[in-house]
DNA sequence: ATATCGTATTTTGTATGCAAAATAAACCCA
DNA sequence: TGGGTTTATTTTGCATACAAAATACGATAT
């Protein structure tokens, strides 16, 4: 009896991921006509599985369907950024009062751990690395609310804002500001201080958004 | 030039929504698994825009997949609906802080008269019409917040919720205190105080959590 | 030269067919 | 009779084939 299987995903789950992928790394820009034969070729299966990952990232935003025209990397616009931040805001406060509350010390020093490196990137000026390690923190946070749905929506809502890259537009002041705020967020989760974290997070992607959509032009 | 055509949806999403609504009524009941032939002789339709249909659903979250076993109608427990409430909570309260900064004259007084409605309908004791009119407020107040994202996000969450169907535990207690804090909503409303009605409705959800998994044996 | 109509080609939508996996049934043997 | 193994049937997964729509192309007429 062999209880390691290796179970295979589902084919469409695999087009999926990489399909996921493609638009995450922009090797598929926004607005891109998704043509099917092309894919398939690509990927080396047929149009079933294919048709089906399409209809999977359709109905999870990232992609757009025209009825006999097919299907195009959807387009995120900065109305969308200002409708999903603040929801982002509501729910990583959400999340990080529940984390403040249930998270263990393990989970906690782990935090910590992870916050000292995004520091030593951000002293180093290491953009790349201080990003993925400042995403890991909120995911850690949020998962450490122990509600996994609360973590799907986040994800899903992160994602599609993560396309829209503009951080390039992040300045010397805004960045430090973030810094300075991320000091406050593992302060009061070492303190487990739900309200105050709650607050800081809000407060947080509050200054998110003014780097991402111009701290001047506010379109909204 | 007929600027009136018809564009037919895809089978697919035909498909889906029929599917969905097969879901929501309670035909398909939680845990059911679905066959694909059965379904398509149903339907009349073939397996292709039928599985399509299914992945859809499946991201939705209204089903489960299971490699090489089919899918089936995913099964809601109290647990994720007690993960989803404070969820709800949390968003209705974003809603209601922003309809109430937003909101037209005209809307409010268009869920004020849905909101006597909903009063009549309580004090003849029209369980159902009280429901629907009981949502429709909801909706309209979300809806008022001008953020559609934010809308999308919690019909998906209360598509979930009420396919749990706990609406028959409602006691004439918990059901007066959902009406007396509507009587609030609408005021707070009209108040255009964006504080309060965020407050007010993050402690309706909070009622509702209360009803919906028994006020005694909080297994959360 | 441009606009319009008609045709050819590409692309999407749907149905069907075949292979592999899972389930059900039949069978064998202790 | 019961447990396990083999065989048949069902069901899913994937690929292909055909139909319909959209797009691209070209010819004709103005």
């Amino acid at each position: 009896m062999n209880s390691s299987i290796i179970i295979r995903a589902p084919l469409h789950v695999q087009v999926a991921e990489r399909l996921r992928l493609m638009i995450d790394s922009g090797e598929l820009e926004p607005g891109a006509r998704l043509n099917e034969i092309d894919l398939c070729n690509n990927m080396g299966v047929s149009r079933t599985p294919l048709r089906e990952a399409i209809r999977s990232l359709a109905t999870e935003g990232l992609i757009e369907l025209q009825p006999n025209r097919g299907a195009s990397v959807s387009i995120i616009s900065h109305e969308d950024v200002s409708e999903i931040l603040p929801i982002m805001a509501a729910l990583e406060g959400l999340g990080g009062r529940l984390a403040a509350t249930y998270m263990s010390e393990e989970k906690i020093a782990q935090v910590r751990k992870v916050h000292d490196q995004m520091i030593s990137h951000y002293q180093n000026r290491e953009v790349e690395e201080y990003f993925e390690t400042n995403r890991l923190i909120h995911e850690l946070v949020t998962e450490g609310s122990g509600n996994q749905t609360l973590v799907d929506t986040i994800n899903s809502l992160s994602a599609k804002v993560r396309r829209a890259r503009f951080s390039a537009q992040m300045t010397e002041e805004s960045w430090a500001k973030a810094v300075s705020e991320h000091e406050e967020i593992i302060a009061a989760l070492e303190a487990k201080d739900p309200e105050r974290l709650e607050a800081i997070l809000i407060q947080h992607v509050e200054t998110k958004r003014a780097t991402i959509l111009g701290t001047l032009e506010d379109k909204n």
